[in-house]
RNA sequence: CGGGGUGUAGCGCAGUUUGGUAGCGCAUCUGGUUUGGGACCAGAGGGUCGCGGGUUCAAAUCCUGCCACCCCGACCA
């Protein structure tokens, strides 16, 4: 297998370069591609099917909980945006205006949403009248525009595609149950459907989200040892719903503001997909999300036969919910196949020639482990949906082996100053909870607090930095 | 936003110093032979040289403004 390395060369080692790694995986395996405008990608059907296997399997968590979609509009009045003061104060930076309607210069400009808390409170004032419409339970699937200055496609795009999520309940007990119900999901989906293993925690006072209460955050480790931020969920309280005003009648009559929550994944989990599991010679995807799952490459497929029992296989493993394609492009040899669907991270690969037939076997190919085994084509199906229900288990263990190595215990601040500048990581460590530690932290070594898990764990009695007392455990990384 | 680099056929590049018919490899198309880890032969097609101004008889090449991409840093709910 190693002499073929050669095959894949143009893409760069991940131990070189990981930033250019990361660049050629996804021009090469054909994902995206750029736009004329800086910051905004093309999702091409490679890309986007991974997107849709990801919608598919968040929009029916969130219908199972009782959540609906709705749609709002792209545009919001500056007016609105401006109500919530720490929430413009976030955004106003990153945000695009329009200003013309044709040649005609408008008398209000609107930004494109970066988020849309503002005009789904907005609407909300405009509908709530009872407590007996509690809980509002919406969401919408959407793209927002947050002009950024440093892009890279999936992690950090000027326009990104999402799900937001946003909630009104009538106690802040339901409205934190709700958060936290759905960072669950967040997890979840990571563990089950991406393979990911997330550490989950509350965000810092200065990392929370612009007009949050407190941001829950699902955090992963990437294969350079970087933290993705891999989806957020925010108690908002009554921050937006006292700033848009929105009332209703509770049960004692009395005139009430509702809680609020709000929560959202993005494409940028396709960006963490890809840093967690590729590896030198492409995309490795877990089969779960793998647009397709299975390849089955023809050998002298001109031969009579071949190709009609290759079609056959197709079937019986369609027939038992697989997602399965069949290369039966004569043009290209079986090699180059086997290297293309290898670089795309197509988990298993079926090659079928005439011997096989003959011998009623098949060989297969799995990506991550470059394991080859032959089969018996009779009981493909069930073997081939064992091995992919394999993989997934595999590539989680794997991934959540890779964390563990890199994550780290430091109970002085000199020990983590001078480990992170060789080696990165999540870094577990004590802090004292206040603002100047953290900022300190960020300063001198580049880190930040990730979050404080929920699986906290007493390292020791004092902060890292100030040496005052602590009892809060955080997760320190460089992020993406 | 600061520093560095790049932009010539789908991809990778040469040509720019010293202005003068736009090239190479891979890929693509046609025909044939092939097929178990990127096959071979023959033929063919494909370029407003990132975009706009300027200098010049003449600009990929010189001057100038802009745009995009990559890397590092800052910023990033």
């Amino acid at each position: 297998m190693s002499e073929n390395k050669e095959f894949v060369k143009e893409i760069t080692k991940m131990e070189d370069d990981f930033a250019q790694w990361y660049t050629d995986v996804i021009r090469k395996t054909d994902l995206v591609d750029y736009s004329p405008v800086k910051g905004f990608m093309v999702i091409k059907p490679y890309g986007y099917a991974i997107w849709e296997n990801i919608q598919q399997y968040l929009d029916k968590k969130f219908k199972e909980t009782g959540h609906k979609n709705m749609y709002f509009p792209l545009l919001i009045p500056e007016s609105l945006l401006n109500k919530e003061k720490e929430h413009v104060e976030g955004f106003a930076p990153e945000v695009a205006w329009v200003t013309h309607g044709g040649d005609n210069e408008l008398g209000e400009r609107l930004c494109v949403r970066p988020t849309s808390e503002t005009i789904i409170c907005h609407m909300y004032a405009k509908w709530l009248k009872s407590y007996r419409e509690l809980p509002y339970l919406n969401n919408q699937w959407c793209s927002v525009v947050r002009w950024e200055k440093a892009t890279r496609p999936f992690l950090r795009t000027s326009e990104f595609l999402w799900q937001e999520g946003h909630t009104l309940h009538e106690t802040q007990e339901e409205a934190q149950e709700e958060t936290l119900k759905i960072l669950k999901i967040y997890e979840e989906m990571a563990k089950e459907l991406l393979a990911i293993p997330m550490v989950s925690g509350l965000k810092s006072e200065k990392e929370k989200f612009a007009g949050a209460e407190a941001t829950y955050t699902i955090e992963a480790l990437m294969h350079d040892g970087k933290a993705l931020q891999s989806g957020t969920s925010h108690n908002l309280a009554q921050h937006f719903t006292k700033a848009f005003d929105i009332t209703y009648l509770d049960r004692a009559s009395k005139l009430q503001h509702p809680y609020h929550t709000s929560w959202g994944v993005s494409t940028r989990l396709i960006g963490g997909l890809i840093m967690v599991h590729s590896d030198n010679r492409g995309l490795v995807l877990p089969p779960r999300v793998a647009p397709t799952q299975v390849v089955i490459v023809p050998i002298m497929q001109k031969k009579p036969g071949v190709l009609d029992r290759a079609y056959e296989l197709k079937k019986d493993l369609e027939a038992v919910g697989i997602r399965v394609e069949l290369d039966d492009s004569p043009n290209y040899s079986p090699g180059w196949k086997f290297n293309e669907y290898e670089m795309k991270g197509v988990p298993l690969r079926i090659e079928l020639g005439p011997r096989d037939i003959e011998n009623g076997v098949a060989m297969v190919a799995r990506r991550d482990t470059l394991d080859k085994n032959q089969m018996e084509l009779e009981h493909l199906p069930e073997m081939v949906s064992e091995l992919l229900e394999d993989m997934h288990q595999d590539m989680y263990h794997a991934a959540l082996e890779m964390r563990e190595e890199k994550t780290y215990t430091v109970k002085t601040y000199n020990a983590l100053v001078e480990s992170i500048s060789e080696k990165q990581g999540f870094y577990k460590a004590m802090w004292c909870g206040c603002e100047a530690c953290e900022a300190k932290i960020k300063e001198e070594t580049g880190a930040t607090i990730r979050c404080m898990p929920f699986e906290q764990e007493q390292l020791s009695e004092t902060c890292i930095v100030c040496g005052e007392k602590a009892d809060k455990m955080v997760y320190l990384a460089k992020a993406y």
